[in-house]
DNA sequence: AAGCAGACCAACCGCGGTGCA
DNA sequence: ATGCACCGCGGTTGGTCTGCT
C-alpha cells in the first residue's frame, strides 16, 4: 500500500548546508536534472531529505537566481502583485525572474511591510491605516473574501474571464478598483487576435496546446509547434496586469 | 571591548492537493 | 476505492550579522 517513505529522518542532516553538500547537489542536478527529489539525496550521496535538497536548490543554488538587492521597480511590482494576489509568494515570484518565493517573502516581511507602514498603508489590506475597513473597495486578497467578492472572482476578473454568476465582474472592474495598475488585461497573445479565449479554462483552440492558448509559445510548457517559429519576438510576450511577462502558471492560479 | 537589540535570511515545519500502489 | 507518500506552498523559527549604547 502506498509508497515507501521519502527518507529516514533519523539518518538525515539538518541545519545549514556545507559547501561540500552544495557541490554534491549542484553536480548531481547538473548531471541528472531536477526532479525525483525523493531519490536524489541517496543518489547524490547526501544525508538530507529530498525536501531539504529541493529547498536548497530552489532557494539558493539554482544558477538563474539573481541574488543581491531588490530594485525600486521590483519593490513596486511586489507591492502591486501582493495587493492583487495576497500572500501567494510563488505566484509573485513567478513575475520576478531570478527571485524565489522565499526571498520575496522574507523581503516583504523585513522591508516592504515597513515601507508601506511608513507610507501609512496597511500591508495586509493595502488600504490607508486610518481608513475604516469597508467591503469591496479593493480586491486585496489578504482580507477575508466576502460573499459578494470572492477571491476567485477577482482572479478570474484579473484574467479577463467573466463570472457566470456575476457577469459584471470583469477586468474593467478590477482596473476601476486599482487605477494605478494601468491594467491591460488580456490573456491571448497579440498574434492570435482572431481568437478570443473562451470563458472556460478548459477550452484550448485548435492547433494549440494549453500553453499556447495562454500565450506561452516557445516556453518549456509549450508542446506544439516546437521550433516552428523564431523565438519570443514572434509573439512579443504577453501582458498580464499590464506587465510584460515570462511565465505564469494559470493552472495553479485556477486551482487556488 | 562587551553586551544588547533589532534586522536579516536560510532552513524547517506543517498542511493541502495530487497521484501512485 | 482507499491509504499513504510525494510535492509544493506559506508560515515560522532560529542562527548570524550589524549597529547602537
Amino acid at each position: 500500500m502506498g509508497r515507501s517513505p521519502c527518507c529516514e529522518k533519523a539518518h538525515t542532516n539538518k541545519g545549514a548546508w556545507t559547501k561540500e553538500e552544495d557541490e554534491r547537489l549542484i553536480a548531481y542536478i547538473r548531471a541528472h536534472g531536477e526532479g525525483c527529489w525523493r531519490s536524489l539525496p541517496k543518489a547524490a550521496g547526501l544525508l538530507r531529505c529530498g525536501k531539504s535538497c529541493r529547498l536548497r536548490w530552489i532557494n539558493y543554488l539554482r544558477p538563474d537566481l539573481k541574488r543581491g538587492n531588490f530594485t525600486e521597480e521590483e519593490d513596486e511590482l511586489i507591492i502591486k502583485l501582493h495587493s492583487l494576489l495576497g500572500n501567494k509568494w510563488s505566484l509573485i515570484a513567478g513575475r520576478l525572474p531570478g527571485r524565489t518565493d522565499n526571498e520575496i517573502k522574507n523581503y516583504w516581511n523585513t522591508h516592504i511591510r515597513r515601507k508601506l507602514l511608513n507610507r501609512g498603508i496597511d500591508p495586509a489590506t493595502h488600504r490607508p491605516l486610518n481608513e475604516p475597513a469597508q467591503d469591496a473597495t479593493t480586491i486585496s486578497f489578504a482580507a477575508a473574501p466576502s460573499k459578494q467578492e470572492p477571491r476567485d472572482d477577482a482572479i478570474a476578473a484579473a484574467l479577463g474571464y467573466k463570472n457566470e454568476n456575476n457577469p459584471t465582474t470583469t477586468a474593467a472592474t478590477v482596473q476601476e478598483r486599482c487605477p494605478d495598475l494601468n491594467l491591460e488585461l488580456r490573456i491571448s497573445p497579440p498574434c492570435q487576435q482572431q481568437h478570443q479565449p473562451d470563458a472556460s479554462m478548459g477550452m484550448v483552440e485548435e492547433n494549440h496546446c494549453f500553453a499556447c492558448s495562454l500565450g506561452l509559445q516557445n516556453s518549456k510548457e509549450c508542446s506544439c509547434r516546437r521550433g516552428a517559429s523564431g523565438g519570443s519576438s514572434a509573439h512579443g510576450g504577453y501582458d498580464f496586469l499590464g506587465l510584460k511577462t515570462s511565465v505564469l502558471d494559470f493552472r495553479t492560479l485556477e486551482m487556488k
